[in-house]
DNA sequence: CCGGTTGTTCAGCG
DNA sequence: GCGCTGAACAACCG
């Protein structure tokens, strides 16, 4: 589920619960629950990969990790970290970490950063990236406070479609292809988003998983690239190294 | 049935 | 206190 355009999915999927009232929260989340219990959900919001359920003066923010999950009306065996009942429905998040945050989420979120977001500056992104020091190009995609919402599979495919060696670094990067690969990202991710929601997103993969080059039709490599030592899929033949 | 993973955090070490 | 590494967490799929 997790990466950012899922997160998107998951905050309009959840959309009906806004404005309603909960009535009983349970699960094994390490919050106070009785903080959500005769309070109204304000509006749900997403951040890259987390997703934010807002209360007036706090708000539950969820991580879904790997494994996460989540079930409207419906029950998994599981226990689950957290289920907030209403009077006529329910949802269940699993397997995911919360928090109870005091404060509004605009307070710690800019959403300039969030690839998914209509507040996304390509500007601020690039600004942000060049702060930090040079770093191998696949550690500089996954970096959420950079590229808030990223997650390997979409890295994996803007690389190959931005015909960059994943091997390259952030300083050896031409400046236009730079510029181009922090486009492509946030371009990316809706397509990603669109994908998904069409359960078409497998199909559309190019590099992720795949064996064989769709362009040179040479065998391509996989392996564990930088900091983040992250699966790799890439092409030695078409992706150039920009070191 | 085992191995692997769309992710993050934290303990331990030098 | 720092950066780095590896473990831990955990469910599901092939």
């Amino acid at each position: 589920m997790p990466e950012g355009p899922s997160i998107v999915i998951l905050k309009e999927t959840l959309q009906p619960f806004a404005g309603k009232k909960v009535l009983k929260a349970t699960g094994n989340a390490k919050i106070d629950m009785k903080r959500m219990v005769n309070r109204k959900i304000i509006r749900l919001e997403s951040h890259g990969k987390h997703f934010l359920v807002c209360f007036k003066d706090f708000y539950l923010r969820i991580h879904l990790l790997m494994f996460g999950t989540y079930r409207v009306n419906k029950r998994k065996e599981l226990p689950p970290r957290l289920r907030l009942e209403f009077a006529k429905s329910e949802f269940s998040f699993y397997t995911c970490s919360i928090t109870l945050n005091e404060g509004k989420p605009e307070d710690h979120y800019d959403w300039a950063f969030d690839l998914m977001s209509a507040q996304w500056k390509a500007a601020k992104t690039e600004k942000k990236l060049k702060e930090k020091k040079p770093m191998n190009i696949c550690d500089a995609l996954l970096d959420q406070e950079v590229f808030a919402g990223l997650g390997n599979i979409i890295k994996n495919e803007v690389l190959f479609r931005q015909q960059i060696h994943p091997r390259s670094t952030t300083k050896g990067l031409p400046e236009k292809k730079l510029k181009a690969l922090i486009k492509d990202a946030q371009v990316y991710s809706h397509k990603f988003y669109e994908w998904k929601k069409a359960f078409t997103l497998k199909e559309h993969w190019q590099i992720h998983t795949k064996k064989e080059c769709p362009r040179c039709k040479i065998k391509t490599e996989k392996e564990y690239i930088g900091k983040t030592k992250r699966r790799t899929f890439f092409c030695n033949n078409c992706q150039e190294l920009y070191k």
